[in-house]
DNA sequence: AAAAATATGTTGCATTTACAACAATAGTAT
DNA sequence: ATACTATTGTTGTAAATGCAACATATTTTT
């Protein structure tokens, strides 16, 4: 009854994707005015290959929480940008495209996040660090909840 | 630093994509084998038009999260599944296209407000109300904190 | 060894979405 | 009163997204 309330707007459905709206809508703003020369969204996997150095796309998709296609069409645009390389390479005995991120795409990698981290610590100074943890953490374990529940397959 | 943490995918921006992700999909799946008949998005608007009897589409907009154009589209298919009514009507001397739920409307409502309701009790038993209650706190908090944000306009 | 299943990536298409332009009307200012 | 601005809704268009089909290659099964 608490999870939906009584109507859409007051349920935490719309929460969740009232605040996912907002934040997108900043991180657009910030890109846009800071002039970061990529979207958020090829950031997001710009810097997903920089923690998995050795991921192939498929993998990736499922990080940045897109699909193959999507995903493919991203990494060709950071590829236009020169800022990875693509080549074909082997894991566990497979065939893969092996991404590899050039150096001018660590440089603008770590310029992003930093201007990122400079940005952000505005919102920070508002809502303290502790709280943030706090509500990652409370959203993790609502998540683990509703996974449960697309396993129960109803 | 905690709020966007070292890199995306330990972000809070992250945590609340991907918790947004999995509520649509929930929300999807259960719409789908439920044959409630219509899309979520559509009964955000008859459920949220049903609170605002008088509303116009331009707040309704604001109020489930979409565009004018597409909140045009969504009331477009209610009316042609004859669960809404539009009529031309008068609300402090301006002409707007006044929304009617039909007696249709109103039972596929109500049956589908039911439905739901049932469904989502298996969440709150795996997570508390009461935590539900505090993660949405949480959530409005934060995003008073990036509204902030958003007027110091950068 | 042949066939079936799995993994990886690409392409095409249909849907969703957002944004901008437009039309019609009403309020406000000069 | 006329012109400007704001509100409301529609249409058109371009971009993003997801899904299904396909191509290729590898592993597993028979």
């Amino acid at each position: 009854m608490t999870l939906k309330k009584k109507h859409y707007t007051d349920s935490i459905y719309y929460d969740i994707e009232l605040t996912a709206r907002i934040m997108k809508l900043l991180g657009a703003q910030l890109f846009d005015v800071m002039n970061m020369g990529m979207s958020p969204e090829e950031h997001a996997a710009l810097d997903t290959i920089h923690c998995h150095p050795e991921i192939c796309q498929r993998d990736l998709a499922k990080l940045i929480l897109k699909d193959r296609a999507n995903t493919g069409r991203i990494l060709n645009s950071l590829e236009a940008k020169k800022l990875i390389s693509r080549t074909i390479d082997v894991k566990n005995n497979r065939l893969i495209k092996k991404m590899t991120i050039t150096d001018e795409g660590n440089k603008k990698l770590e310029e992003t996040n930093y201007k990122i981290k400079e940005y952000l610590q505005k919102v920070s100074c508002k809502f303290s660090n502790e709280e943030i943890d706090n509500l990652q953490e409370s959203l993790r374990i609502f998540r683990k909840s509703l996974e449960e529940l697309l396993e129960m397959n109803i």
